[in-house]
DNA sequence: TAAATGACTTTACAGTGTTAAGTTAACAGC
DNA sequence: GCTGTTAACTTAACACTGTAAAGTCATTTA
């Protein structure tokens, strides 16, 4: 019985409700408990109603993503108050790996999974914008650093530094969440791992007080 | 029309040729390509036969992660004649990306996708082999230079280091292969970024004529 | 009051991994 | 040399999946 005629403000609340649901399902039972029919009877709808909303699963599972880096990029954002401009740095790297290992699976699918190029136009997500851009403020705060004269003098691309700091804390995140139950490996603990790709960030990119 | 009684070796044979159909398939259009049925069309089997050699698909396809495990651990194995230990551990970390950027589906299965924890019984690989387990070889090319003096004096746990360099080669290697046909991010060329990585290890971890 | 439309459901299809039930050729024992 | 038995394989079938097409109404519009 379908009560009729749905403002736009209802529609996005529906949309909202499909990818609470959505997500719920996947945090707690893992990606490929995510089926169109259980997303469905989580919310009271028939799976095909879905597609009413979503053009197909990938572009829901999108939209996960899309609305987690925004949560991620909101989180960052506190932490660049934080004045000392190194400080704020491994700020960033702390708090990036805090939200990968507190959403293992949100973290596999944003960052471990191959999607169709994230392009622009298919994106909500403001580029380049300080308040949503999770990469635009790591590039930010490592301009900042880079600006104040604290990198060592050989690192002369702040893009290539954000990208090869963003590439360590992202290794150690990654083979954290798939490798880490595998005995074959005498894994050091998570917190040892970080703090020793932080120490070896600081002394391999910062000049020597920091060393 | 079966002829009768296979021996060992023969069953063998058949399991290395579904094992070489599924890695064929999978390396050319993708892991979502590799089905049951189009394996075993590649080798004129019917799809249900492939469950005479292995118990499922996810034993399949760890099947593929071993035989290529241990594939980068021979290759690995050349670069281990290298005399100087600082140029051996260098060149073991270019060799695994390299590895990685080749094989990116290969990679991916590898180490970028959670599997039910490789417990030693379920493998074939012999752990702390120096012929087979590609870790162990990293691991004593650290052990070689930490006794040899040439890290850090802060540096004292060589597994730890194993796993930070690893981690940040992954990070490279990982990334690139998730995150790099995204134009969101400004990239710079992957042989610049493992370059970045490999000189943020080199000036993170090794003592200062190497910085 | 009749027609059109928006929101939703039911049905259906092609594809997946996997199991159960055949089928058939080669062997073993008499 | 015939007759089971068995190993190797195939076909049929099941329970899923994502998704397209067609159907069902209550509400809006004319």
């Amino acid at each position: 019985m379908p009560p009729k005629v749905k403002t736009e403000a209802e529609k996005q609340k529906v949309r909202t409700l499909i990818i609470d649901a959505a997500r719920e399902l996947f945090v707690s039972k893992g990606i490929e408990a995510v089926t169109m029919r259980e997303i469905a009877k989580g919310i009271g709808y028939s799976a095909t109603s879905i597609y009413l909303y979503f053009a197909d699963k990938e572009t829901l599972l999108r939209a996960i993503c899309e609305t987690d880096l925004l949560r991620l990029a909101t989180t960052l954002k506190e932490v660049l108050a934080i004045s000392d401009t190194v400080e704020r740095l491994l700020a960033v790297g702390d708090t990036y790996a805090q939200f990968a290992l507190a959403y293992p699976n949100h973290y596999r699918m944003m960052f471990m999974m191959p999607r169709p190029a994230h392009t622009p136009e298919s994106s909500s997500i403001q580029h380049n914008d300080y308040e949503q851009d999770a990469y635009y403020q790591l590039k930010t705060v490592v301009n900042d650093v880079y600006t104040a004269g604290k990198f060592k003098p050989e690192l002369q691309d702040p893009d290539l530094i954000a990208q090869t700091i963003w590439a360590g804390t992202h290794g150690v995140c990654a083979l954290h969440i798939t490798a880490t139950n595998d005995t074959w490996v005498d894994w050091r603990d998570i917190e040892s791992r970080l703090q020793a790709m932080r120490e070896m960030i600081i002394r391999g990119m910062l000049k020597e007080p920091y060393a």
